[in-house]
DNA sequence: CTGAAAGCGCTTACAG
DNA sequence: CTGAAAGCGCTTACAG
């Protein structure tokens, strides 16, 4: 029956005395077969043990029920996944979830683009792409193969040229602006990550042109996403260091443990949060809700966001349409100790 | 040249003016190949972007280059992963990217058992399945059909039956016990999970047998991971409730959360930690780190632990013979101001 | 050095 | 209602 390996359509097809055809069409309920044949070929298929190849199925159809989330800023994050990097990981958990009730698999992997990457990391039939750099040749790649994909977060360089989730940057930076503006603040600093992407340079784009519109020069500095609560004193020193008239009585950190580090040192060196500084993050980390004072931080939504893109994913696999513009959950804030003020 | 799709090997063929054959040997560096007919073989195929496909090639080796992790306690974890528990995502992120650095792409998958379960979730060429259930049909499933998979944790009904990245949850559980003990317990108290996996069943043994051997009623209690933070007043009403001479002065949980709900907790209700109760975590979550006080966890290395299984998963794919027993990274102490009386 | 043929395990017109 | 045949895109003996 089984030489070496698993049973396949055939050995079903000799043991029940029918065609492979007939095998086929009853298990997948195409055709016409009876209904003695179907329920005989069925007990003869779960006696030995008969799972039909995804991979020979695939080939067929040239679709495996494989989706890839790609996370963008995988390496920038360090080989081991720093603790408290939740965003992402909110997004690949909520991603596989929902795509396992879509009917299909979740594959993680980093770029692409390398050499040398397996085979297998360009078999899914749909991409979600986390946070595209600027001109990502990620994006370059699946679109010149014409592999289905969508972004979370756009491409800066080319925001509308790709099916995207993306609320922009700016958008969810302004909340925050305003956020800390109504708290008090006159002078709001930013403090973004190195990555070139829509996150970063959308949140630089937006804080600088609203400082301009007061007439302020932009306080805004990028940092190593992966330095994580170590920019503390380096924030600090960048932005306290000079002219007493332009320090900032609001710093907005994009990454979480950038804002704890920050608030950290601040106090530390006699800045209290936030009665003389606000403090707030952009993307939470857990510390965020845990430290003391508590931090503010927008929400983006990671579950929600992943979800729609599986949904769209899962669409373009298909080959069906998808509802453009896609709405995307809009930001929110979750409003902590640490811009507000008694 | 690709009438709708992508191009296939006999476009290359075809462009380059010779057969299939010649083309696959030629990229695959199998087979004699002149030179030159390599050379122009490659510059036609980038030309016309040929991509060899990996479901047909898997076809032949019946190997996709496609990992899987079976994350067990996926949906117990809640339809939204909860911000903190840290422990699985930081294993799916490191296998995740171990797995590239082997060639392989890795699939995050719910329980493949389930009905209805895409078949690309059986695609997997091993399997990696993290804390699994005692009897674990996902276990049985695999090693009926001949698909190759290691355990991160054992089945706890059947250790020593598969292969298993598997220090013994009462081992890790010795040694919290022992420091608390250093520390000044006299009654320990152990709070669990629900899962029926080695990690709950284990850790209550272990405690079990190290109280009955100092004449101790054990102080058990098992409740729901998902539950998290808000264990903290059951658990003390639970253990305060009755006669003081059976009062703990240590509570150990097993998860994070739980653990920072109880210190919470206790403190709340004027019960001094680490004064009167040391609280310690098994696996720790984020906020142990930062609450207030600090909370003492093990450290269960989840990254070394994830590479590890990689290597094993990647070797039994290929059909390579592991080294056996698995030497794995010991459990280590991570001890913080709630286990350290001044 | 190169290629025709068979085959991996399925599905899908098509014919009976 | 059932099955023989072709084909999905590759690889791999084998023959020339």
């Amino acid at each position: 029956m089984q030489q070496s390996g698993r049973p396949t359509i055939k050995d079903v097809a000799r043991a029940a005395g029918v065609s492979p055809t007939t095998v086929s069409h009853a298990l997948n309920g195409k055709g016409v077969v009876r209904r003695e044949t179907v329920e005989r070929i069925e007990r003869v298929a779960t006696e030995v043990g008969y799972r039909p190849s995804a991979i020979a199925r695939g080939l067929q159809k040239s679709r495996l029920g494989l989706l890839a989330l790609v996370i963008r800023p995988f390496h920038s994050l360090d080989t081991f996944l720093p603790e408290g990097v939740d965003y992402f990981l909110r997004v690949a958990g909520a991603a596989s979830l929902s795509a396992m009730e879509h009917g299909y698999s979740m594959m993680l992997i980093d770029d692409p683009t390398r050499p040398g990457v397996p085979f297998s990391a360009l078999a899914a039939d749909a991409y979600i792409v986390t946070e595209p750099f600027e001109n990502d040749p990620v994006l370059t790649l699946l679109s010149e193969q014409r592999i289905p994909f969508v972004t979370l977060g756009a491409d800066p360089a080319r925001r509308g040229e790709f099916p995207a989730i993306d609320e922009g940057a700016d958008q969810q930076t302004l909340l925050m602006i305003s956020h800390l503006a109504e708290a008090g603040a006159q002078r709001i600093a930013l403090v973004t990550g190195t990555d070139r992407n829509d996150w970063n340079l959308g949140s630089k784009r937006s804080l600088t042109s609203w400082s301009e519109a007061r007439g302020q020069r932009p306080l805004v500095l990028a940092l190593p996403e992966a330095a994580g609560e170590r920019v503390g004193d380096a924030v600090i020193d960048h932005f306290f260091g000079g002219d007493p008239s332009e320090h900032p009585d609001a710093v907005f950190c994009l990454t979480g443990r950038h804002a704890a580090g920050v608030a950290e040192a601040a106090i530390r060196r006699g800045i209290r949060v936030p009665e003389d500084l606000l403090v707030a993050a952009g993307s939470g980390a857990m510390q965020n809700r845990t430290s003391s004072p508590t931090v503010t931080t927008l929400d983006l939504h990671p579950e929600e966001s992943a979800q729609l893109a599986v949904e769209v994913a899962v669409r373009l696999a298909e080959g069906r349409p998808i509802d453009t513009p896609i709405a995307v959950p809009a930001a929110t804030l979750d409003i902590r100790e640490s811009t507000t003020r008694a």
